[in-house]
DNA sequence: ACAATCATGGAGTTAGTGACTCCACAATTG
DNA sequence: CAATTGTGGAGTCACTAACTCCATGATTGT
């Protein structure tokens, strides 16, 4: 039996979450590598040929790129700190439109009198805020505490050896 | 042809909109009065027997109530002000789900390592806001300059009478 | 009491599309 | 050239928002 997602409106496409998810896998390889596409998809329980198409969508957004051939794959193209999750969402989903009438008011039948819209626009923008000041690095996984002290004490040996 | 909305996602169901406008005309009415179901469809644009079945859900509600038989009719219970979107998209939507995962993570494959759902609730919780501080209220016409300026008048009249 | 008027309830229907698949093709490299 | 990788696009499928229909129940004026 499939066990299916009751569907309520308001909710982010899949696409999206495999776009947001694959370059968040991107973002943890330690930089520059690649990963195929096949690595990604079963990392992350994406369907492949799925996710091939989310992928060439970030290609072209210009997110991530890709070589072919051999030990081909994907990488980020900028640094994680510097890919918000509004520019993924523009690359997967386009312009954000709550409602039909968002910006072509015209089509609009209560054009003249509707008072609703501003509120729709207030809503698109605190939605956008948050992608546009959420990065990558953002949902990177917070080091565990053992890793932060092992960074520490990292620090603690370079200054060691610049002080000597 | 039939135009249609291109769908992207994030987008508010036409239930939820109807349900809003219908309020809306609801809470124009001189206070206490009722409207029926048709005068309401035909005033918004909305197909009668479907907008049936979102008045059924705002009564069941309680954010409006009914009469049956003959001068029956649908009015708020509420004053516009005190009637939040929040309240509005809760009896229409239910809980609101941006993604699958989004309160039961035990189903999220990525229960553990998940790091995105923390940014999926800081969206709901935006959106959330933007729907409980805004009422009914908000969204009445705001009166023309004009209109505004006969509310002066009637004002500075009422004064005068005040002061004789 | 009765008929007109109103909402209720629930079982359809339909079209659109998100999610996913498949296959042929193109590029790269050992 | 053969293996490996992404590209492109047509095609499938299931789900559900949006909408319809009809039978039923409640209320009120006459």
């Amino acid at each position: 039996m499939i066990v299916r997602f009751r569907e309520k409106r308001m909710q982010l496409s899949k696409g999206f979450d495999y776009a947001v998810r694959s370059l968040v896998f991107l973002a943890l390889l330690s930089d520059g590598a690649s990963a195929e596409l096949r690595t990604i998809a079963e990392s992350q329980n994406i369907p492949l040929s799925y996710l091939a198409k989310v992928m060439r969508n970030l290609v072209r957004g210009g997110l991530v790129s890709s070589t072919l051939g051999r030990d081909g794959g994907y990488c980020l193209r900028r640094a994680p700190e510097e890919i918000t999750l509004m520019q993924v969402y523009a690359v997967i989903e386009g312009e954000m439109r709550l409602v039909e009438c968002m910006e072509d008011q015209k089509n609009c039948m209560f054009y003249k009198g509707c008072t609703q819209v501003s509120v729709w626009h207030k809503l698109k923008n605190a939605v956008e805020e948050i992608f546009r000041e959420t990065t990558l690095k953002d949902l990177l996984p917070q080091p565990t505490g053992e890793q932060r002290l092992t960074q520490l004490k990292e620090k603690e040996r370079k200054y060691a050896r610049a002080g000597a």
